[in-house]
DNA sequence: CTAGAATCATTCTAATTGCAATCATTCGAG
DNA sequence: CTCGAATGATTGCAATTAGAATGATTCTAG
């Protein structure tokens, strides 16, 4: 029973698998943070705000560790700040840049959040020795921005 | 000078760290589809479509591959269809399903890209070997659907 | 056999996201 | 110093995407 289809060579078709698993793992981990944040009055993108907000930083900080553009950060920022999850500072030496603080309430809800985002996380599955193996190799494949 | 913020634990911080480089490398993974997709006139959902249609498929086949809606994936196929690289050919044996068939055009307009998509890939800093330990422990991660 | 649940594709609508333009501020060459 | 380029944030708009509802077909328990 030999394949009758897929590509002949075996190089694009290996990427192509890979390109699928991390697309999907992705949107698997997107999924999981959807679920734990609605629990708590919040879409995907202020849940996944929330978690990267480890501390005060730029708006353009928040955006590229949400790997999304500024407009978009500015969008959810508002709305956490709406919600009074959330203030902008003027930022310290540079006056065109603001800093984002989470309030005491928004801090205790990114608490509360993470405790949800890490039970039953999809990486589980994966030992700790392989999250630092996978942790490794991507980094070494995201490097160049 | 110890870190002022960031959480207590180092459990959630691995976590978080490793959910934004799955993230980042997916949008740049994105990206890369969306430069060279552009170069033939398609959009980044038409490149990723035309790269995962690997031979006759169903529309939700194709969805999951997407990692996407089957509205999407509906939305996708029309403008594929439109400029004539894929038809709807009635699936035999499942009158409601329908199976997609890249055309002549599709299948040259698909080779065409998957040669772009090979050259200068983001995942190309890694040796195979660390592309097939990559695939593995993403596999191991993406199995409960 | 048959009625209800499930599946496949599609449509419609709303939410999310990216992109280009703009304003204010800062940087850097000369 | 100063002027043009670069940077940070925001806005408005267009495109993409998700989610619920619908219609047609298939599956399955009884």
């Amino acid at each position: 029973m030999g394949r009758v289809i897929d590509e002949r060579e075996p190089q694009p078709q290996a990427e192509r698998v890979l390109c699928g698993l991390i697309n999907g793992l992705a949107k698997q981990i997107e999924a999981h943070v959807r679920v734990r944040a609605a629990t708590l009055g919040l879409t995907t993108s202020q849940g996944v705000a929330l978690r990267e907000l480890t501390g005060p930083m730029t708006l353009r900080e928040l955006a590229e560790r949400m790997s999304c553009e500024p407009s978009n950060a500015t969008f959810v920022a508002d709305r956490l700040e709406e919600q009074g999850y959330l203030e902008r500072h003027p930022h310290p030496g540079n006056r065109r840049a603001k800093q984002l603080v989470l309030t005491p309430a928004g801090t205790e809800l990114r608490e509360r959040l993470l405790r949800l985002l890490f039970e039953e996380s999809p990486l589980a599955p994966l030992s700790s020795a392989e999250q630092e193996t996978l942790q490794r190799l991507l980094a070494r494949a995201v490097v160049d921005r």
